[in-house]
DNA sequence: ATAAAAAAGTGTTATAAAGTGCGTTAAAAG
DNA sequence: CTTTTAACGCACTTTATAACACTTTTTTAT
């Protein structure tokens, strides 16, 4: 679950995972995916519905009381779109409308797939190059003061 | 796993490792290799499967929502490709079109190979030639000040 | 409220491109 | 001279994607 792909997104907005993940899907045995927004970029965060449940419900037990947990609880679990999925079919994920338009790829008929070790990130082409680049983007927050109760979480 | 090799590369983006370090792969048990971008020349990483599972676990541990983190994430998780491989056999090695765009290696049909202990980095010719003369190369970042939890980690 | 139309979602197939495997030749090393 | 290694070429396999057909849901008009 590493590496770059600059795949296709169909008529129907629809992706499909590179063959290559193929193997590590089945062995986890995934039936799920989830997407949802990044909390501080204009991308999306793809996870599989293992890692989902850990997160998911590693969030949702937090202290909303507190305005940076808060935020990051409406966005993450507020936003996610859980999708079935067959790994040993083809591998076809739904990106919803809401979410294209957040990380802007709500005309584009190719997307970057990032894989990040336990997660994907989904990018406009454009914002991950000047990314890449070291440029900085319109839509970024960078500067959360974290609070301790996540700082040892990572998303 | 040292020493300098100037190798080709085919028409299909494959270069096969020097025979000379066959039985280093034999003993470690080696079944993939992992070719990521280097973080601050225009160059690749190549670790061995067992090195990369210390490496990518470390990093992708580590708390994304900094930016620094995030961008090392990016730059060597995001871009690493994984390639199975018999150390017993031709022991061939794929190289992404991405990753030989940003190594500068695109049209090039000998790539330089460098051993460095417990990692190979991949040249262009002339980008290496030049740095052993002492010359900068312009795509070059040097100036990154490393957060805490990375200090201790070396790539 | 019902029927028709449109839109959204799901699934299948065909084809070009990318990736893989292996045999042969050429070059280098012992 | 023999053996090993590196490089090249070819054939086969897999993968990605666009195009098409069908189903379900939503919207619109009567």
């Amino acid at each position: 679950m590493f590496g770059f792909n600059n795949i296709s997104i169909d008529k129907k907005s629809r992706f499909s995972f590179p063959a290559k993940y193929r193997d590590t899907f089945i062995d986890s045995n995934e039936s799920q995916i989830v997407i949802t927004k990044d909390p501080q970029y204009p991308a999306l965060k793809v996870y599989l519905g293992t890692e989902w449940v850990l997160i998911s419900e590693k969030l949702s037990s937090l202290q909303g009381l507190d305005p940076v947990v808060r935020n990051l609880q409406w966005t993450i679990l507020g936003n996610a779109s859980v999708c079935d999925f067959e790994p040993k079919g083809r591998m076809q994920v739904l990106i919803s409308s809401d979410l294209k338009r957040y990380a802007q790829i709500e005309d584009a008929n190719r997307i970057c797939l990032i894989g990040m070790g336990n997660k994907f990130e989904i990018w406009n082409q454009e914002n991950w190059e000047q990314r890449q680049t070291g440029g900085s983007l319109a839509t970024e927050i960078l500067d959360i003061v974290l609070p301790e109760s996540i700082k040892d979480m990572s998303f």
